[in-house]
This record gives structure tokens, C-alpha cells and sequence, in this order.
DNA sequence: CTGAAAGCGCTAACAG
DNA sequence: CTGTTAGCGCTTTCAG
């Protein structure tokens, strides 16, 4: 048995679908009489309206797309979580989409989620220079950016990744560590570079003299910060703390730590930054500066949500507004 | 500036708008010259079809629906990846629906998705007794499951879970364990049953006594298995090893082992299932039997999507069929 | 307060 | 090979 649909209604109503239609969105006034009468059919059809087809009408879908470089790093899946919770709660639903860092890619879900005349965008993805992101905000298309640089044109929900890091090196520094690495994301992506500076910062602060060497860069995934780590140790830069750009690169460059022997945090004290929920998981517990993922995903999806609605009721986008949260060190077990 | 329709293209084109779905679509011949004219008109106008007007036109949206518990547990981004990459090189976008093992908000997601033509849908959840998936199944609409048990009526992809904790304990046995423990799942879950089966039926098969205390019960999340390892630990029926039904399991284990004082593997080994990759990164490295995660995701996509065009073609589903995945057991460093 | 009619953008059937 | 037309299901004027 097919689907009902308005007009299904309407004839068992004995009304015209424009009244179906009238009560079921609301924006009229229907005699009691009927909209009892449409609303007993409804239930008796099972009635439920074709999605489709409204949003061909109205060109909008009550759709946001999240895009995030990957799925599989643990941050994504909280922040994640925090936008569907908020678009659910709304009427919203939410497509995911995995851009692998790669922009073509990015394009592509763009072009083809316009095509599906979707209402708004959150990336949560950390290329630069993505003028296409722009150009969407100026076509009128709502967009807000978690932990993306942009230049306050657009809404965006971040933390403070430079005061991150220069907090983490002060909290090292005051332990008494004088020899601190740090372990460093791709250049290109600014959450690194911010946090590199921090790190920077607080060492110069501190009238630290700065090696190079401290600097472990990552080259083709966390991964490589195991042999890194290796042949950072084992040479005569080898740092009493490391502090590493994201738990998941602390996780690897503990186990590299483990392998060759040292011992943490008396050989070496590690500190991460996100405070994903594994952290506290891991052997010795890891100190981490903790991001408030689940609410940088509710906040955008909420701002997303505003923006959608203003610009449905008044044809323009709000000004923007960029939104700081803050960050917080636990100090847990990897720490001396 | 509007996004260009398909009247647009024909006007520029000099041609009617029929003729311009015919070349796009292809079903139909078209003059080589008319061809060149609309499909330079579709470049410069960057046309790009309307999704929902095709969506309303043939009732359904390219669009499959992936439905997980949550995606904050971490084998489901593998899954999820496994599932994405199959649906966007077949052309099909992927809406994730994260239901906390709530059966209302699983049939809330179903007939909110049904309302968006949404083509099929793939169940990595594991509640059982779902009889309104098996009512979609035979209203026609394609449906296949991960890792959730069926009579054979629906088609699914699996593990033999009974097999993954069977060869697991063996091993456990072989190596001169007598006493061992099993973190055990919600007893609703089949998949944790099947588990824990094969647990039971390997220490028979050894004869060994089985102690009911053995079984350590998840009460109110993974976090439960911290107080249930210590006071196990403290009991008179302490084990020397312990088999987890998930790798999460074994983490919040080895933590509470560690936290007591106890000596991975040399007081006790530990072993899990999944074998995510942050097993490897544990201390020590997490002995566990490996679940092929993203190839049950990837597969079931496959298998969806034949069964969505099978039915496009003739009308009709493919007959189910169930395919079970192999496991490996993993032997790292928390065991002995 | 309600019905009729037009149209969102596309495709498919029917002519020609 | 191509144009015309109808209609997918819904909302929204416009009448009344």
C-alpha cells in the first residue's frame, strides 16, 4: 500500500488539500470543525508529508551538512554528536560528510549538498584558504566554521589554541622542565600553527633558549610520531617534556616511550591537548588541555540553526560572531 | 544570482527542456550537434539538476540511511567510513542516525526518513526484537543489518561471535590460565550473548568449573567494569585473566587493574575484541580479536545498494543472504 | 474560513 | 531525433 499523501487526506476529510495543507503548517485559521475532521484523517492515513516535495516548494530541506576531515580522530565523533543532538532537537537532519582534508573533495560535497538545496553548512575542517567557503557565506548561504581561521566575516565557534599551548608550557616550566618538545600537526593547518606559538611563546616568556630540534613535525599521520619520538630521545636534544599537539599524537608518543624504555612521567612527562574521554583511559593517565567538544558542536549547530531561520523570515544572514571557549589543563598522571 | 534550472539550459541551448533530461540522463539518442549546444550551455550556466524535483519525480533521493547506536563508540566511525566510501563512489550520500539504543528514537528516525524517499538503510544497532524492521523488509524496502541478529529474512554481515570469545578463551587456556573472568555486555544484545556463549562453552570444553562470579555485568556503561574489576579483583574468585567483550571494556579494565596495583599481563592478562587501533597504542599493547570493521561497512553498503537497484530494476528484493566475516585473534602484550 | 489553480524542477509518455 | 504535456506532492496566492 502506497503512501498517503495530502490529497489521500483531503478526500477522506471531504476538504480541499489547501486546508490540509492550512491546518497541518498552521499560518491560518481553519474551523474547528474541519481541522478536527483533517486531523482524524491524518492519523487514520498515517498520514505523513513527502519531504521531497516540500522542499522543492519551499527550496529548502531542514538540512545542515557537518564536514569534518575524518571520522575515524576521535574528536570528530563529540563534536558530532553535539550538532545532531541540537539539529534533531529542532526538526533538523544532519548530513555528515568526510572530506579527508582533500578540497577537491570538499568542492564535490558542497556543489552536490547545494544541489539537494541544502539549508546551511558547519565545517569543522581545517584547511585554509578555502575562498569557496567565503563565497558561499556572500551567495547567502548560512555557514559556521568550529576551529577554522577566518577573519571574523564569518560565524565560527573556536577555542584559544595559542593560550592552550602557552598554558600547557607554563604548567611544564613551573614543574621545574627546562627542555620541552613539542609535537607539531600539518604547517598548513592554523590550529597547529597557533598552538605551535604558544608553545613558542611561553618558552621565550620563560627566557628558555629554543631548539629546532624540539619540534617533531608530523610527516604522514600520528603515526609518525612514534619514530620521531625515537630519535628524539636518543639524540642530545632530548627533552624532559613533550608536549604534543593533540592526544592522539601523546598516545603514540607514549607508546614510543614505552617501547625504548623511559619512563613516564619520571623519564618524561607528556601532555596532550582535547582531553578526549580515552585520556583519562591511558597508562599513566594523560594531563591534557581539554576542548569543550560537545558544546563546540551544539553552539555551532545552534548559531547554524539562527542563522537559517533569521534568513528564512528576513532574506539576510546575521552578522557574524566569533565565539571563544575556553580550554582548561587537567593535570592527571603523565605529568611530574 | 538563482541557481540555473533545466528550462534555462534549454532556452540558452536553443532546445526544449525534455530534450536536455534526455542527453543528461542518457536513455535516449540525441543529435551529436543539439548534444554539444546543451552540454556547453550546461557548463556555462553550471547547471546541476535540482535533487528534490528528481527526488518527488521518482520517489526516491540516492540517499541511504546508516543507523548506529552512537557514534562516541568508537567502532562505528570505522564502520561508518567502510559504509561512506562505498555509498559516495556509487553516487549515494549517507545520513547517520546515532539512536542511543532507543527503539523509539530508531522508529522515529524510520519514518522520518521513509518521508524523505530515503532508499534503504543499514542497521549496525543491536537491539533485538525489532519487528518494524523486518515490516520495512517486506513493505519493499531494501534494509540490511551489521552484527545484529536475524533469522535469515533480512540480509546482514556479521562476525560468528560465538567463535571470537571461543578462540579467545582457548588461548587463554592453552597458555595456563584457569580462573578467567568476562566483562559482559547488556545482557539485551545478542551479539554480547553470543559472546559470552563461546566463553562458557570453551571452559566446558576444557573443564574447567565455571564461577558465576565470573561475569562481570555492565551496568550503567563501560565505566561500570572500573568498581566490577576491583571488587572481583578483591574477591576470592580472583581470575588470572580476563576476557572482554569489547576492546572500550578492556581499556576501562586495565585502567581499574592498574589503579590496584596489579601487573599487566604478569598478575593478570587481559584480552578484547575489536581490535580497534588504539588497542595497539595501550599499555601494554591490548591482546584482542580482530573485527573486520570497515569491510562490514564497506560490504554492507555493497549489498544495499545492489539490493536498492535490483529493485529499481525489476521491481522486486534479492533473496537475503547473511555473510559472516572472519575474525583474528591479535596476541599482543597483555597477555601471557 | 475554504476551494481552485498555479507552479517549484524534473522526467516520461506521446506525438510528430 | 525532438517538442509538448502532464504530473510527482506540496504550498500559496486569489477568489469567494
Amino acid at each position: 500500500m502506497a503512501r498517503a499523501n495530502i490529497k489521500d487526506v483531503a478526500s477522506l476529510a471531504g476538504v480541499s488539500p489547501g486546508t490540509v495543507s492550512r491546518t497541518l503548517n498552521g499560518n491560518s485559521y481553519v474551523s474547528k470543525d474541519t481541522r478536527a475532521k483533517i486531523l482524524a484523517a491524518v492519523k487514520e492515513l498515517n498520514y505523513q508529508p513527502n519531504a521531497a516535495a516540500k522542499t522543492l516548494k519551499a527550496g529548502r530541506s531542514h538540512t545542515l551538512a557537518l564536514v569534518i576531515p575524518s571520522i575515524q580522530n576521535p574528536i570528530f565523533p563529540i563534536v558530532t554528536q553535539g550538532v545532531e543532538d541540537v539539529a534533531n532537537m529542532q526538526g533538523y537532519t544532519t548530513i555528515l560528510c568526510n572530506t579527508n582534508e582533500d578540497t577537491n573533495r570538499e568542492k564535490q560535497y558542497i556543489s552536490n549538498l547545494l544541489t539537494r538545496s541544502i539549508d546551511g553548512f558547519i565545517f569543522a575542517t581545517i584547511t585554509e584558504k578555502a575562498d569557496y567557503i567565503y563565497e558561499l557565506r556572500e551567495k547567502g548561504v548560512p555557514v559556521v566554521l568550529v576551529n577554522r581561521r577566518n577573519d571574523d566575516e564569518i560565524d565560527a565557534v573556536q577555542i584559544d589554541n595559542f593560550q592552550a599551548t602557552f598554558d600547557a608550557t607554563n604548567y611544564l616550566v613551573s614543574t621545574g622542565h627546562k627542555t620541552i618538545a613539542f609535537a607539531m600537526g600539518h604547517e598548513s593547518i592554523n590550529v597547529y600553527r597557533d598552538r605551535r606559538e604558544g608553545y613558542l611563546t611561553a618558552l621565550k616568556h620563560h627566557g628558555i633558549r629554543f631548539h629546532p630540534e624540539w619540534i617533531m613535525q608530523e610527516t604522514y599521520g600520528p603515526e609518525s610520531f612514534y619514530s620521531l619520538t625515537k630519535s628524539l630521545m636518543a639524540s642530545e636534544y632530548r627533552p624532559t617534556a613533550i608536549l604534543a599537539g593533540s592526544d592522539i599524537k601523546a598516545f603514540t608518543i607514549m607508546r614510543s616511550l614505552h617501547d625504548s624504555g623511559y619512563k613516564i612521567p619520571e623519564d618524561v612527562s607528556v601532555i596532550g591537548i582535547d582531553n578526549i574521554p580515552l585520556s583519562a583511559l591511558m597508562e599513566p593517565p594523560l594531563s591534557s588541555v581539554s576542548q569543550p567538544l560537545y558544546q563546540m558542536g551544539s553552539l555551532a549547530a545552534k548559531k547554524l540553526i539562527s542563522q537559517i531561520e533569521h534568513k528564512e523570515e528576513t532574506g539576510q544572514l546575521l552578522p557574524p560572531v566569533v565565539d571563544i571557549m575556553t580550554t582548561e589543563l587537567i593535570i592527571r598522571k603523565s605529568t611530574l
